[in-house]
DNA sequence: CTAGTTGCAAAGAGTTTGCATGGCG
DNA sequence: CGCCATGCAAACTCTTTGCAACTAG
């Protein structure tokens, strides 16, 4: 019911193989050879299957690889400044959620908290 | 260097009353006799400011007025379902700020902290 | 009167859709 | 061969910009 292209396991190996998080134009400027419309198209498929996370952004999506990990340990501190993600492997994730949950009744999104602010780097940088 | 003029009044008194978080859109519906420019201007600026939480969403941006309040305890949980956010009175805020910052370096936006997820209706709703 | 503000129309930017072609199974 | 996938171009939507008219101070 879903074929096996070429096109998808280019797209596939590039943007699992990324450290950080990627837009739909920087992975097409990556692969030139592939059509944008089919990165989009893929992008939102694998969204679906659980194993992209889309951070809505100011104008642009910006999106993550996350595979199908199920693990719970850890959260996302994103960089308003510089959209730098940071994966943190903490244990605080799991108290975090475990919190929200009880006291909140507020299921926090497949384990995937995503926290904004401005990391060490630009913090300091900036004013 | 700013003047007080009839539509910032009219804006600023409807946002501030909204309960929930808002579009641009949204705010034209209520407002048809103010211009979309106007509108966008004005929260770009209001959000420079610092009275309005810009929550990067799918397509369409979406607003949050916070006003000028500075206190730290509290987050935003807002359900990827429904597009409620709510606003969470609770001194894990606090914590987790001072734990993201201390131990990860990062400094979490204006005390404004977003976790997106599915709120307990809309969790129990659907499958 | 001067400088900020407004709002229409047009331009930009990101994303989606239609449709004909090509490739997987 | 049937059906999904691809990719170009066009359509759409949200947002920004240019510019002339307007208004607060």
């Amino acid at each position: 019911m879903t074929y096996n292209t070429k096109q998808k396991d280019i797209i596939l190996e590039k943007i699992s193989k990324l450290e950080k998080d990627f837009t739909i134009k920087e992975v097409h400027n990556m692969l030139p050879d592939v059509g944008l419309t089919t990165i989009y198209r893929l992008v939102n498929k694998l969204e679906k299957d659980g194993c992209i996370t889309k951070i809505g952004n100011d104008n642009e999506a910006t999106y993550h690889y996350t595979g199908k990990c199920e693990c719970g340990n850890h959260f996302y501190l994103k960089c308003n400044k510089c959209g730098m993600l940071y994966h943190v492997d903490c244990d605080y994730a799991d108290k975090l959620s475990k919190h929200i949950l009880e006291d909140h009744g507020f299921v926090t999104s497949k384990e995937h908290i995503i926290i904004n602010g401005e990391c060490k780097t630009c913090s300091k940088g900036v004013k």
